[in-house]
DNA sequence: AAAGAATGTTGTTGACGACAACAATTGTCG
DNA sequence: CGACAATTGTTGTCGTCAACAACATTCTTT
């Protein structure tokens, strides 16, 4: 027999919690750490409203101009669907624009615009104090290691 | 002036397209990650049907029978409107149930019935199964090191 | 007893991944 | 060459998820 309130004491949260297996599982400590990455990095580049997703985005079609749509998402993970809507509001803020090809016109050749070079600048400024963030968070090595176990998934 | 084509003609994705300043961001690796390792949980757990929240929860649950809520969703970092929906989801399938506590007759106790105890066993061999997976795709030291560094977020 | 806080619930919003269908265009192959 | 398949961008739907706001019920505080 366990000694335990017989099912009607709720218990709120005095006692510690344990997470029982949760905490051998890599998933679980990933989605938490995900979840307080990407809060960091949105409220650090809250000032120019971008988001991890399109800051990636501007990265790789600055790095890579004339890029098309399907390059880009497959490069990324992301699906094509949604890569329209993020270039749809990108292209709103005139920090990117689609050019039609020449040689095959199905398809749109990406490059930022002047201002969108511009901007990534400052972005990437921003993104560099994130990562300040999560150097602080993890510890310097760690970050590193973190990085390199990853690598592959990139 | 650069050599490059004249704005026209779209580059499919025929030479490597880098990353650019994503390299050196924990953040994206880390995003790229988490979409793998839960396709990979999802794919591992398709046949009980359950998602990796719902493991969580069952498994906190499981562990420290009685808990309110509130104490569930502030220890797996969850919304507690979201919980209210993943409960009546796991009661409706005869695996949680609440009861209301006599103490506080705000809140309730959770536990598992007898068939939730069951099948989170069966779960967690699932479970154990999707984390060799990820072992075989880290490695076992570096999967090993992961859970390290991102110990302080569980 | 009154004011304030906590708990569970309902609802909305927006980001996101996954998928399906479609028109326009290109590639393939008989 | 011409029929058929594949690709590209687009639109739409569906379900998951985090974030927030509002509410009724029930403690807690003062």
């Amino acid at each position: 027999m366990r000694k335990r309130p017989g099912n009607g004491a709720a218990r709120p949260a005095g006692d510690e919690i344990g997470l029982d297996a949760l905490i051998g599982h890599a998933g679980y400590a990933v989605r938490r750490f995900q979840i307080w990455i990407f809060q960091d990095f949105i409220r650090t580049l809250a000032a120019v409203d971008i988001r991890p997703t399109q800051y990636s985005v501007m990265t790789v079609i600055g790095a890579n101009p004339g890029l098309t749509q399907m390059a880009v998402a497959k490069r990324l993970g992301i699906e094509r669907a949604r890569l329209v809507h993020l270039l749809n509001s990108l292209e709103r803020r005139k920090l990117v624009k689609r050019i039609k090809s020449k040689s095959d016109r199905r398809s749109h050749a990406l490059h930022l615009t002047a201002q969108g070079e511009a901007s990534l600048d400052q972005f990437k400024r921003l993104a560099a104090e994130h990562e300040r963030h999560v150097e602080e968070k993890l510890g310097k090595q760690n970050r590193a290691r973190l990085l390199q176990i990853l690598a592959d998934f990139t």
